[in-house]
DNA sequence: TTTAAAAATTGATGCAGGATAAGAAATTAT
DNA sequence: ATAATTTCTTATCCTGCATCAATTTTTAAA
């Protein structure tokens, strides 16, 4: 079934009645595809946990050009915690890429269940020390590598969300624009063809 | 005297005896410039809190390239986490660009202080979110933003590090090269004259 | 099953920023 | 002060990716 109660179980080892009560408590919400969670210029209130569907978080510039931050599938989190935790108008947008069911955590969540459960704050840390190093080795990537490079690291390390997304937005997330991308796997498929 | 134990102090507003023990039991070290703290490949062993002076954390690629993930200034932390936290070889390196006094804190480090004083976490929290916001927008300017942009964002955000480090750590840390940095100010410079 | 719409490819051309090299300016050491 | 390094600039040429425009292919709708 793929829910926030298993994913949270799944991840502690222990577990109480209220704190199953405290996420069930917790608002769960169908999104059709296309549907926005967040806005740019809006104040972001949750923190959102991808039970089914798959999310993308995104930015758009001057020219109307979009930029995609983080793809978000299922038993990821996305959130603007600079929005959130900040109180600031958001940069970003949140958007549904497939018709998906997202549980909404608000900020005080995670405190309420760190009351009942300990334990919690080491997961909530680890996963936060998560984010920290993917956020950190993309920076780095895009520093460091090639178009072609990163195109390499983003199929290992997401070879789902490459099926579920069209290359356009796998461009975006690279840094790059659809033709290149194109051109990028072109010369691969030669290449790999060659030999 | 810009030491940790006044950075915390300024942070949280309360204090016990038994933190201030935990915060002086603490490794302070005195660091030479170009001294590292962190080679590729060690295993982190600690957060670094600079006290005075002013660290720098990189990668080096294939070809010997440097690419500046984050300067550390006065007040800073800066630990790689995946390391740290992971358990895993690191991927960067961390070296004093001037004289510092860094203060070495243990993984354990967090939780000891956090039992003493709970409000500790909320700090801790603090920081941990301030770090994601500022990778997240860094990775949305490295996406939407052009080398010219980036550098006066760089000037706005970083106004003392521009003074304090060689151009060509700037140009790393944008992601250019150093004569592409000499351009772009030789523009900005020009385009201001005009007018 | 045909038609329309969306996504991906391909080609032609342009440009931001890279690579290389050489000299000027600024620091640091002697 | 002078020499030796390091840093910064400038010039030329080059390349990776962007832009624009036209097809082709795939997907979805009628």
């Amino acid at each position: 079934m793929n829910t926030f109660k298993e994913y949270i179980a799944s991840q502690l080892n222990s577990k109480s009645p209220q704190m199953d009560d405290l996420i069930e408590n917790c608002n769960t919400r169908q999104i059709l595809k296309d549907e926005f969670l967040l806005r740019q210029g809006e104040q972001s209130r949750y923190i959102f946990f991808v039970e089914q569907g798959l999310l993308k978080q995104y930015s758009v510039d001057e020219k109307g050009k979009e930029h995609i931050l983080m793809f978000a599938p299922e038993k990821w989190f996305v959130a603007d915690r600079e929005s959130l935790y900040f109180k600031r108008p958001s940069l970003y947008f949140i958007k549904a890429l497939e018709d998906s069911r997202v549980v909404l955590l608000e900020e005080s969540f995670i405190n309420k269940i760190a009351e009942v459960d300990h334990s919690f704050l080491e997961l909530n840390n680890r996963l936060l020390n998560n984010h920290i190093l993917h956020l950190q080795n993309r920076i780095n990537s895009l520093l460091s590598d090639s178009a072609e490079e990163r195109y390499l690291s983003f199929v290992q390390t997401y070879p789902d969300i490459l099926l579920r997304v069209p290359q356009a937005m796998v461009a975006s997330y690279l840094g790059i624009t659809p033709e290149s991308l194109s051109r990028v796997r072109k010369d691969l498929a030669e290449r790999n063809f060659h030999k």
